[in-house]
DNA sequence: GAAAGTAGTTTCTTTAAGGAAACTAATACC
DNA sequence: GGTATTAGTTTCCTTAAAGAAACTACTTTC
């Protein structure tokens, strides 16, 4: 038998750290905030677009995120038929549910630099 | 080297994104959540109980991740002159300022996971 | 003295994430 | 025909993240 003593493991939690990783997993990667970021400000945005508002994404990247977020119904895609064809890229309803979250994350960032300045822990690197 | 043409890296959301990259890198890696949301249940852990506590974490992970969240002022570890020699692990007050966020994710994960299966998928929708 | 518990560290290996550059394919412009 | 733009994909390569197992060091219990 495994120790029970301690675990929160067997309680109500557990769904608590399960929607805690399903999340993490979803916005997972160094580039998921920001295209969402980017999306949540334009509205719709074009491929090479977002190439160039995402800064430093490689085409390579890019791609392989929005195909994440796609999959995961947090953006739509839409073909134009346009004659050089272009792709609109926009959120859907359930990506714009993602707002409260990266409004806190954003908050946090800003109050938690404060903070540091204000200590002046200086040894710290924050960049 | 940057383009203005359609950037936003000009105007004042580059702090929202700066913000979010820096919240972003504290928080990275696979367990920072779980044992930030483990120390947020129990309050106080030691080594041995958080490696029971956080599932699937070595030891080698769990002192590092421990070291950077010390690092970054979000934890304090404080050595108990026990015998067999005890460390404790406890947020700080800055550390606890996470809840909101820890919170918005968790709620976020369960909304989305209700969301799916509740649809159960026309795909692309009118929604 | 051997075993077990505390809190880690070290070494070695695998796997995942990320990036640069070249390439496809369609269309348009000159 | 040559060049450019759109939206990617493919290939190759490097680095970072993660894990398993063994090991240190100290103390207590058997």
């Amino acid at each position: 038998m495994k120790k029970e003593a301690l675990s929160s493991s067997s309680s109500g939690c557990k769904t608590r750290i399960l929607a805690i990783k399903d999340t993490m997993e979803i916005l997972a990667g160094k580039w998921k905030f920001h295209i969402i970021g980017s999306l949540m400000l334009f509205e719709k945005l074009r491929f090479m677009e977002l190439l160039r508002e995402v800064d430093g994404i490689g085409a390579k990247m890019l791609s392989k995120e929005l195909q994440d977020l796609e999959m995961n119904h947090l953006i739509r895609r839409t073909v134009l038929n346009t004659k050089p064809l272009t792709v609109e890229y926009e959120l859907t309803d359930c990506g714009r549910t993602l707002g409260p979250i990266i409004d806190e994350i954003a908050k946090w960032g800003i109050t938690y630099r404060n903070t540091l300045y204000h200590k002046s822990e200086a040894s710290e690197s924050v960049v």
